[in-house]
DNA sequence: ATTATCTATAGATCTATAGATAATGC
DNA sequence: ATTATCTATAGATCTATAGATAATGC
């Protein structure tokens, strides 16, 4: 098998081992870097290190180290949006059972890739006005996540009802923080512990099993 | 009333009208800032501007930045730690009655205060072997929780305490994000709703009340 | 010609130190 | 004399841009 050869002034460290685009290269560098460091405590020198490629080539790929942490929160939180969305038009299936595939799904992204990605929301600099879109898809996410809840509990207050969806999400972020103090409860164990432990704390009894 | 007249060339922006000391004129500063733009991103200049004096005059008070950052991890764990070691000797009340306690009295001082101290815990430069100490205190607080936790439900696996050990202390770091992005569900509400969730969710059932 | 990279660097920081200065204390 | 502050600055970054270079594509 040859690698295929590439457009473009060769990279002075060699080409890249992974298989992976430039592009993605420096999405993985990054990802790396900023759920163990933190934004701004990452250099666009560090980055590229990592990457395999010079500094300045960064640029060529992304318009700067902003919108390389802006593309990767849009992958951590578009595809548990488009879960919650397909749930909420799926009435056929109880509340309870929608809530909880949520639950476990969003989990499993934030906690079960390589990288950890769910801690990149707990960086202060994504309350940054610059990352608005990702706010608003996480909103709409959230909303999901009350919607599930007040129909799983009909006889609930309003105002209860959103304070118990602001805990469950409150968990669902919290879990982020046990992985990353000890990566030990991973993967499925961690994503169904959390699901079954939503449930409770949302205050809904399970159905007879 | 006169101001008491302090020792030492005045500050060029005149003296502090907070009443408070230098050193904590610093503290608070750096409490606003870093709870909301982060450690690495939060310049030792920012910090002397919000604290009123220049920039090279807060190393009379401090090593540097990273010494503000340890003072302020120190005062929002030690508080929490100093009533789980009262309430773990506290034998007369029931282990239920004295998690409730602490994971109120914990929420309250993570999120009571006027700077949302909590969200310290999440910067990830805090992960450094620099701040070893807040770790260690950090981990006994933890191991109360579980203490209290198996012995509310005595009955339960070990595994099966831990997860919910992890689960819980989660919550409780969790509801400080809560805090972050919507200040509404605040002080005793806020607390009472999350540790009533936090035992729901450790799978304690209410006694009669 | 187009593309992906490189080298070099400008300009803007940022942390910490050196040493001066303007108060009070004795 | 002691203290708390100041001004000035060294040296180390860091981000982004300018422009050159070394491949492939046609």
């Amino acid at each position: 098998m040859t690698t295929a050869r590439r457009v473009g002034r060769p990279r002075a460290q060699g080409p890249s081992a992974t298989g992976r685009t430039p592009r993605e290269d420096v999405l993985a560098a990054a990802a790396e870097l900023f759920t163990s460091r933190g934004y701004s405590a990452t250099s666009t020198r560090a980055i590229a290190d990592l990457a395999g490629l010079r500094q300045a080539s960064l640029y060529h790929w992304f318009d700067g180290k902003e919108a390389i942490l802006a593309a990767l929160l849009e992958g951590t939180v578009r595809p548990s949006l488009e879960l919650a969305r397909e749930l909420l038009a799926d009435t056929a299936t109880p509340a309870a059972a929608r809530l909880r595939a949520l639950c476990r799904a969003d989990v499993e992204l934030l906690c079960g890739g390589p990288y950890n990605l769910g801690v990149l929301y707990l960086l202060p600099e994504v309350h940054a006005e610059r990352f608005a879109d990702f706010h608003r898809t996480r909103a709409e996410l959230k909303a999901a996540y009350g919607e599930l809840i007040a129909k799983a509990l009909p006889g609930l207050a309003a105002d209860e009802a959103g304070l118990r969806t602001d805990l469950v999400f409150g968990l669902i972020e919290g879990v982020i923080l046990i992985r990353r103090q000890d990566p030990s409860p991973t993967g499925p164990t961690l994503a169904d512990a959390a699901a079954d432990g939503a449930l409770r704390l949302a205050g809904i009894t399970p159905a007879a099993s």
